[in-house]
DNA sequence: AGTTGGACCTGACTGC
DNA sequence: TGCAGTCAGGTCCAAC
């Protein structure tokens, strides 16, 4: 599923790959790809003829930076992949959106179940880009610090693990890093955001860090879903570390307890209940 | 303002 | 074999 580590990989693949392209065509295979696009400026006008100059993340977005300044910004939702491929390769069932290269080349995304997305803005500072001004500091970022979690989570009364999701509190983590970087800190995802304490807070930056750090370097988590593939259509190897996440009746890791499941939500809470108190 | 629950979306999987 | 029901979850919106 794509959260931060899935969305870095991405992007370190595109800086090698697009960076410098010019964009010719820009098609659109599903309306649903562009709903939060404003009918002007359009999509379009915002990209054929601009060349991409950079490729950044902000918790789980990607942003292409263009000239003549603009930004396109991708969501991949929990099915969106991004492909570069040649230009004339058929789409396959589920291409949404397309984005024809000079010299030959193009740059797609796919997405199954569309909850993910393309945007682009008539600016290239992401202070001027609504939905980035909108996020939290990034969870890999020095604006997360050990005195933001703690500010954050302060006099909440939500589960830690929903305010661990929320973007505009933090931005970068989902279901399956969130549930990791709990049982990482030794804390229960179910308690209350106002009820931790100090040694708690750093605990769990130390954890939110230390999981998605080591989920880049494996390049993600790939599910039997198969749904998250980087750019070359290489799954992820990040799940051959998932301590909780989908480990539910299988042994703890550290004390051989059965892993339970709870729902918050409709999502799945995994946790160890005599590790994580 | 913070919190909660449903809707969106499609394919894989389960049980009868 | 076929079909209905369930599950997965990022994000947005309405309701409390």
């Amino acid at each position: 599923m794509p959260e931060l580590p899935e969305a870095e990989t991405i992007r370190r693949q595109l800086l090698r790959s697009v960076r410098g392209a010019v964009i010719t065509e820009t098609r659109v295979l599903h309306r649903r790809m562009t709903r939060n696009q404003p009918r002007r400026p359009s999509l379009r006008a915002l990209t054929e003829g601009r060349r991409i100059t950079d490729v950044g993340r902000h918790g789980k977005m990607v942003t292409l930076t263009l000239d003549p300044p603009a930004t396109l910004l991708i969501r991949l939702g929990m099915s969106g992949q991004v492909l570069v491929c040649r230009d004339d390769a058929p789409p396959g069932d589920h291409t949404r959106v397309r984005f024809r290269l000079r010299g030959g080349e193009e740059l797609r995304l796919d997405d199954m179940r569309m909850f993910g997305g393309v945007q682009a803005f008539p600016s290239a500072d992401p202070a001027a880009i609504p939905p980035l001004a909108a996020l939290g500091p990034d969870a890999l970022g020095l604006d997360f610090t050990r005195e933001h979690l703690a500010a954050t989570l302060r006099k909440r009364t939500a589960p830690l693990i929903a305010l661990l999701m929320n973007q505009s509190l933090v931005a970068g983590l989902g279901n399956i890093y969130a549930n990791e970087a709990c049982f990482a800190a030794g804390v229960h995802p179910l308690r209350r955001g106002g009820d931790l304490r100090r040694p708690d807070h750093a605990a769990l930056h130390n954890a939110v860090r230390r999981v998605l750090a080591e989920a880049v370097r494996l390049r993600g988590t790939s599910m039997r879903d198969g749904l998250y593939r980087d750019l070359d259509g290489a799954p992820g190897d990040y799940q051959r570390r998932l301590r909780v996440y989908a480990r539910e009746g299988e042994p703890c890791l550290r004390c051989r307890t059965p892993i339970t499941r709870a729902r918050h939500q409709g999502r799945s809470v995994f946790f160890c209940a005599k590790c994580q108190r």
